[in-house]
DNA sequence: CTGGATGTATACCGGTCTGTCTACTTTGGT
DNA sequence: ACCAAAGTAGACAGACCGGTATACATCCAG
């Protein structure tokens, strides 16, 4: 067993505790106490490893950022390149809104829609974090919807983010797990009409 | 100067600054203390109308309800029936966005997606009112999809939501106000491929 | 003209919030 | 073997939470 690990492990556990409530439960709902609680760790490990709650919430949002990127683009991977790649992400968005992919459950909506919802305003740090964190998902459709049409690659991806996040909001708000595929039809029509 | 409405305007007054507070900061970050302060009315008068917070929130959801449809409807009722309704829909998100619109104004998203994103679980009493409110702006929409398209003014309908939710959540998260003419862009051509 | 509904102001209750502090233990690298 | 880093448990501070209680004022309908 790896001890050395252990000690410095407890920082990790702590910022997936705290995503894992944060995102069921909501950050303004979840207090620093059932954090450490849920992590079994002291209140003074906590606040060893964080300034406060604040950077708490900023390190749980570059947890997910990771996560979440790095899951998406495997899954965009193992499709075909250009077309196929586009569509593999609402294949992806289908297994998350259903529970079927165990790197990314559950499924509570968007943890940085749901945050920005908490921070409305767009100043703030942790709403610009996750701007910062969509940016990047943009840009990754963007690299693949180069290949479908080189041309006009800005509003393709840019279309196919309105399809993305309206399915979100659609499966989380309406319970309904089915949105990822009514959006992947929506997609290959519009991928028709951008068909070079 | 009516004092008999006085009276019972204290209650909508309450309901539309506890709004106001709400939909600017979340649910969970606004205290019952705020609330009475900003509405200028003693605690007991909150206690005398509403059992509990959970009353209070319970009331301004229905509130917004009402106010956002009788808005939405209205700014539909304006353009001529069938396609024109329904594109009139993101010329009214355009103006909510862009605050160009006194009877709708400030844009902070949608607040019942914001409810639910503080609310995530779909059994919640909250969340559920959201469910309600988005049916019936969903049914809005299909009444008017019926006259272009009868035989599949279900799946217009639902299609267009998912273009109108998507246009919400981008406006509101990557503050590009800008989001409803691409959604409306969107649309033109979903009709184009609708019509009969 | 009186009684009940509605309002005011303010103190209070028990609990929880974030964050600090004390005092002690475990661990691992040098 | 030792010391700094990282951990533990838990009390505490001061603010704020939702909600109740007390005591009194205003208003209007029967």
């Amino acid at each position: 067993m790896s001890q050395a690990s252990n000690r410095l492990e407890k920082r990790d556990q702590l910022i997936s505790t705290a995503f894992s409530l944060f995102y069921r439960y909501g950050i303004h709902a979840v207090g620093i106490n059932q954090v450490i609680d849920a992590a079994g760790v002291a209140k003074r490990t906590l606040y060893h490893h964080f300034e406060s709650k604040e950077a708490l919430i900023a390190a749980t949002l570059a947890y997910r950022d990771q996560q979440f990127r790095t899951w998406l683009e495997a899954r965009i991977e193992q499709a075909p390149p250009g077309e196929g790649a586009l569509l593999a992400v609402f294949d992806a968005l289908n297994d998350w809104f259903n529970e079927r992919d165990e790197a990314i459950m559950p499924f509570h909506g968007c943890f940085f829609i749901n945050t920005c919802a908490e921070y409305t305003d767009p100043q703030n740090v942790h709403h610009k974090q996750c701007q910062a964190h969509k940016r990047l998902v943009g840009e990754m459709l963007l690299r693949h919807a180069y290949q479908v049409n080189a041309e006009r690659a800005d509003e393709l991806s840019q279309e196919l983010v309105f399809l993305k996040e309206g399915a979100i909001v659609q499966a989380h708000v309406m319970a309904a797990p089915q949105a990822a595929l009514v959006a992947k039809g929506m997609a290959k029509r519009l991928l028709q009409s951008y068909a070079t």
